[in-house]
DNA sequence: AGCACGCCGACT
DNA sequence: GTCGGCGTGCTC
């Protein structure tokens, strides 16, 4: 007898194991897709971990159908979950969700279909179940919810039973295959026309239905230029409807065919390398390449605009030619049409790209093309790190620094790069990361001889690095000088700037129109109901919204607490940059880019457009502006507000402030002209800003890896956060207490917390947390978080911690 | 993630 | 007294 061990997309602790029926022995395979049955009634989706003979101490149930011919995934991605679940301490099940599409995600659906054997007395029901019966008698099937509806409340178990006992309904689950391949309809000629001869007769019997002749002839022009004619096509070319269309089926002319499309179109890799790579860019891929033969990652060093990509570029045609596949990493904004289009010069339509605006049907197309390796390239964001590739050769990871490779929410929350290396590592691929300001985990890597080093300290075409220029704040609001936020230096740029017919990117780390309201005669300060936040204002939306539920609440005029009316927005964010501007240059062209204005789908690209137009004149905007822009016309960058980067009580707020402000400038002036960059700022003697001003990152790392060494954070510790949460604070503080107590002889003093965080409730939660420091010691990392996981089971064991939610963050960011 | 089971408050 | 809400445990 054999057995599958199956995992399930859903965060279970441990896979179950299915006995295999004998008909499928001989084809099932570890990353076979089956379906199986869980508890009672519900059908999953899931994916065969692994075959073997050992039988379960428990009654096992059978799996019930292969829903693939051939397994979905190679042993190799089984391998790289499993790390990850282990790494990151979160299930395999919840791996498989966030790699599978959707649409290989199937579970059951409960389905009611009426019983015709029951008839259609009613009489011996009750009213609920009266109603029910009606509707199905009409509709034939129903689903739960819509008795939820029909009924008006959630709890409809009852009912269904009854009806179920009373033999009025059946119930059925369905597991039903969501992905649809894509078919076009193409209009063929009835072989018995394609003579000539009889064409021509048919021409002069046609005489009296001329509009059908032109169909025709508009027919027989596409077939000839196009070789193939689609019904859309023809329809719109010839301007005909479709009741003509139909009369030549109907003659038996013309007749329709249903084609299986790719929504991917995939061409032949067929590179087009058509730059000459500047004695700078030659030197470094040259670098690349010799690192690459002893080392599995090589970090490129390069300031922006010194033409990465190209030697990017170089790497991958040369794995290509190898036959491997290569995966491109960015970070998800960095994903605009301009990259794209940029590799698609060079690589033609074969790029297979990934990102979260993709929908179901192209993912699973994308999925299945990347596992039989007919897209030998994909250019993607964090979780194209989880397609089923074949055989990957390089992956290159640009943006290397960029916070967003880490997942938040929800597990697996793992790091891009990080987890790039290992899954690399099972291919024995290489890994390339490159940015103009590399983490300190990367650079440290780098100097400890672990990562190829390559520097690439010239700007492409010999253009010169922005200068940039501390304004000083204080000075100016001494001098009464300042208008709103803006000062004068900076308001004189931008004048001088849009006279010259130039563009201007202005950057501000908050959104919304002011962070807070405050009661000026008592000091009140509106807060969300459910989380422990002020409520930022909305002027757009004259709406009070919480960042962190999200929940909007009506403009408040009255303070609750004193009730007179002097509220007031203070601090600023994006939207009053943008209004303050407009009054200030009424004749300027300004636009927002942040999240709440890139919203909806395309924004984000027309917004770019139009900046690449030049149909703005100013661009406000938050993190969003400092990603993949790259614009000729723009010479002058402004942050309006170094403080507020450099004010946040977090270890890597340095490093943070540092690579924003030198990304920002990098949008200054890349191509002609020197750009300028002005940083507003009370504090001007940070340190930080001094090693901007000089585009020193070499001393910005040293300074900061003193720091990161003495109060043991990362790269000479790894983090590991954990985060209590529970609706009574006392409960929520007393697991964190009995957890730290138990943690403590493990690490000592490495424990920091458990404290509230600085927002100590959420969504009506609240919130403990603790950060472990853990030496870098695979082993015993990996100890100390199968120890934290037996803790975290042994607290739930206690009933009044049964409801405590706890989540682990490995290498938070 | 569902769903079943069991305990407790609001209406017939 | 019962219905329906919600917390808790279990699924191979």
């Amino acid at each position: 007898m054999k057995y599958a061990d199956v995992i399930l997309p859903l965060a279970l602790p441990r896979n179950y194991t299915y006995a295999v029926p004998e008909n499928m022995e001989a084809s099932l395979q570890p990353g076979s897709r089956v379906a199986v049955q869980l508890g009672k009634q519900k059908k999953y989706a899931g994916i065969v971990k692994a075959i073997h003979e050992q039988a379960p101490p428990y009654k096992t149930k059978p799996l019930l159908d292969m829903l693939d011919a051939a397994p979905v995934v190679y042993p190799v991605q089984l391998d790289f979950w499993t790390w990850i679940a282990a790494y990151y301490m979160c299930t395999e099940g919840e791996v498989l969700n966030a790699a599978l599409p959707a649409h290989l995600k199937l579970s059951s659906e409960t389905l009611l279909l009426f019983n015709d054997e029951y008839g259609d007395d009613f009489t011996a029901l009750d009213d609920d179940e009266y109603l029910i019966a009606e509707a199905l008698l009409i509709r034939k099937e129903l689903r739960v919810e819509e008795v939820q509806l029909i009924l008006d409340k959630s709890e409809v178990y009852s009912v269904i039973k009854k009806l179920l006992e009373k033999k009025v309904l059946l119930v059925y689950e369905e597991l039903k295959e969501v992905y649809k391949e894509k078919k076009e309809n193409y209009v063929q000629l009835h072989a018995e026309y394609q003579e000539e001869s009889r064409l021509a007769a048919l021409f002069d019997e046609m005489g009296r239905a001329p509009k059908q002749m032109e169909l025709l002839l508009a027919y027989l022009h596409l077939l000839k230029t196009a070789g193939s004619v689609k019904q859309t096509e023809l329809l719109k070319k010839s301007g005909a409807t479709t009741a003509q269309l139909k009369g030549l089926i109907d003659k038996n002319i013309l007749w329709v065919e249903k084609r299986t499309v790719d929504r991917i179109a995939t061409g032949k890799v067929d590179a087009q390398i058509d730059f000459v790579l500047s004695p700078a860019q030659e030197t470094a891929l040259e670098a690349v390449r010799r690192h690459f033969t002893d080392k599995q990652v090589t970090l490129l060093h390069g300031v922006t605009s010194s033409g990465k990509t190209q030697v990017y570029v170089k790497m991958m045609e040369e794995c290509l030619a190898n036959g491997k596949q290569v995966l491109y990493l960015l970070p998800e904004i960095g994903l605009t049409a301009q990259i794209i289009r940029r590799l698609q010069k060079h690589f033609g339509s074969s790029i297979g790209i990934y990102h979260s605006r993709f929908n179901n049907n192209e993912r699973v197309e994308i999925w299945n093309k990347v596992k039989s390796g007919e897209i030998q390239i994909i250019l993607g964001a964090r979780s194209s790190l989880l397609l089923p590739f074949k055989d990957l050769g390089l992956i290159i990871l640009d943006e290397e620094h960029d916070s967003s490779y880490k997942q938040q929410d929800p597990a697996p929350r793992y790091h891009a790069r990080d987890a790039a290396i290992y899954y690399a590592s099972l291919f024995k691929a290489k890994v390339l990361l490159g940015s103009a300001t590399p983490s300190l985990e990367s650079y440290f890597n780098a100097q400890q001889g672990k990562y190829g080093l390559v520097e690439l300290n010239e700007r492409f075409g010999g253009v010169e690095m922005p200068a940039i220029e501390i304004v000083d704040i204080k000075k100016e609001m001494a001098e009464k000088t300042m208008d709103g936020h803006f000062t004068e230096a900076l308001r004189n740029a931008i004048t001088q700037s849009i006279a010259d017919g130039k563009q201007v990117i202005l950057f501000q780390n908050r959104r919304g129109y002011a962070p807070f309201l405050l009661c000026t005669t008592c000091g009140w300060i509106p807060h969300c109901k459910q989380c422990d936040v002020s409520l930022t204002y909305h002027r757009n939306q004259d709406k009070l919204h919480c960042h962190y539920c999200g929940t909007r609440y009506p403009y408040v005029h009255t303070c609750t607490a004193c009730g007179s009316q002097t509220l007031e927005p203070k601090s600023f964010g994006t939207e009053k940059i943008e209004d303050d501007l407009q009054v200030i240059f009424p004749e300027a062209r300004i636009a927002r880019m942040d999240v709440d204005a890139v919203r909806n789908k395309d924004s984000h690209n027309k917004l770019i457009q139009l900046l690449e137009e030049r149909s703005i004149d100013i661009l406000v905007g938050t993190q969003m502006v400092v990603k993949g822009l790259d614009f000729e016309n723009v010479n002058l960058v402004g942050i309006l507000s170094a403080d507020n980067l450099l004010g946040f009580p977090d270890f890597r707020v340095n490093e943070r402030a540092f690579q924003l402000m030198e990304q920002v400038s990098g949008r200054a002036g890349r191509k002609h002209g020197m750009g300028k960059v002005l940083i507003q700022a009370s504090n001007t003697r940070h340190p930080i800003l001094h090693y901007v001003t000089t585009h020193d990152y070499k001393a910005m790392y040293e300074s900061e890896i003193a720091e990161r060494q003495v109060f043991g954070y990362p790269p000479f510790f790894r983090l590991l956060k954990l985060t209590i949460r529970h609706k009574n604070q006392q409960v929520a503080e007393q697991a964190a207490m009995i957890l730290a107590s138990w943690l403590q002889p493990h690490i000592g003093a490495q424990l920091v917390g458990p404290a509230a965080p600085l927002v100590a409730k959420v969504r009506n939660n609240y919130l403990q947390e603790m950060l472990i420091k853990l030496p870098r010691e695979a082993r015993l990392i990996a100890h100390i978080k199968r120890v934290l996981q037996e803790f975290i089971i042994q607290l739930r064991t206690e009933k009044k911690f049964r409801s405590v939610v706890i989540t682990p963050d490995v290498d938070g960011v």
